[in-house]
DNA sequence: TATACTCCCGTAGTGGACTACGGAGTCAAG
DNA sequence: CTTGACTCCGTAGTCCACTACGGGAGTATA
C-alpha cells in the first residue's frame, strides 16, 4: 500500500472515530506508532494507521481488553489463526461467566421487582426482606 | 434486640466475610457506623452490625453499586418499597442492557471462534479479517 | 499580519471498589 | 513482662480506559 501520509493527529483521530487523546493513549501503551515528524513540526499519518486503529476500536467491541487487542495485533497478519482464536475462546468464555452471572442476577431482580409491584400496600417489601436474608 | 457488642473489627469482618479493610472503607462510605470505643480503645461489633453488613453484601450481588446500597439502606424499614423497587427497577433495566451487550459480544464471538475452528490450515484467519473490517 | 484553530507533550484527575502500608497503641497468653 | 497478634487511622496505590489541563509552538484562514 504505502499510502501517503496526509493525516494530522485530528483528522486522523475523527476518521477512526476517537478522539486525539485516545490516539495519544494508544501510542503511549504502544497499541499505535508514534510517526516521524516531517514538514515543519506536525506528525501525519496514513490509511494504514487508521486501519490499524479501527482493529483496535473492533477488537474492544468484541470486549477484549487493551493488552488482549495488543496481543491480537502482533496476530495481524493471519497466519497465526490458532493463537489468535484461544485468546478469542478465553475471552468466549469470560463472556460467557458473565452473562451467567448477569442472568442470575436479572432472574432474581426481576422476580423481585414484580414482587414488589403485587405486594402494594403490604407490611413488608419483598426487596428489602430478600436482602436482609429473609 | 439491643445485641451486645462483642466482636473487633477482625472478628466482624470475618463473620460477613469480608476484610478488615473493606469494614473500614465502608465506615467511611458511610454504609456502616463507626462505634463508639468501650473496654480501653477498641472498638466493638453486634449482630446488627452483621445484619448491616450482610445486606450490603447482599445488595451488591444483585449487582447494585455501594451508592445505590446507601440508598437501599435508607429504605431498610420496609415502609418503602415502592421507592426500593423504583430503585431495583432501574437496576433492572441496566442489568438487561448489559445483558443485551454481553449477548451479542458472545454470538459474535462464538460465531468467529467456531469459523477459526473449522479453518484449519488455511490462509487467512476469520477472527483477524473480522477485525480487519473484511 | 492578525487571529484562531491545531498540534505537541507530560502530568494529573476520574470513577468504582477496594487493597496495601506504616507506625503507633492495646490486649491476651505464657 | 514480654511476645506476638490484633486494632487504629490516614494516606497512598491498584486496575482500566480514558479525559482534562496547560502552555508553548506550528499552521490555516481572512
Amino acid at each position: 500500500m504505502n499510502s501517503p501520509e496526509y493525516l494530522t493527529i485530528g483528522t486522523f483521530a475523527a476518521a477512526a472515530g476517537v478522539s486525539v487523546e485516545t490516539v495519544r493513549f494508544y501510542q503511549h501503551k504502544g497499541l499505535l506508532r508514534t510517526p516521524q515528524r516531517r514538514y515543519g513540526s506536525i506528525r501525519r499519518y496514513g490509511a494504514a494507521d487508521v486501519a490499524r486503529l479501527k482493529f483496535v476500536k473492533a477488537a474492544q467491541r468484541l470486549g477484549f481488553s487493551l493488552s488482549q487487542v495488543g496481543q491480537l495485533l502482533t496476530l495481524q497478519d493471519g497466519t497465526h489463526c490458532s493463537e489468535a482464536a484461544e485468546l478469542a475462546a478465553r475471552q468466549l468464555a469470560d463472556v460467557r461467566t458473565k452473562l451467567a452471572d448477569l442472568q442470575r442476577i436479572e432472574a432474581a431482580l426481576s422476580k423481585l421487582v414484580g414482587e414488589c409491584r403485587a405486594q402494594r400496600g403490604s407490611v413488608s417489601c419483598p426487596l428489602i426482606t430478600a436482602l436482609q436474608g429473609g
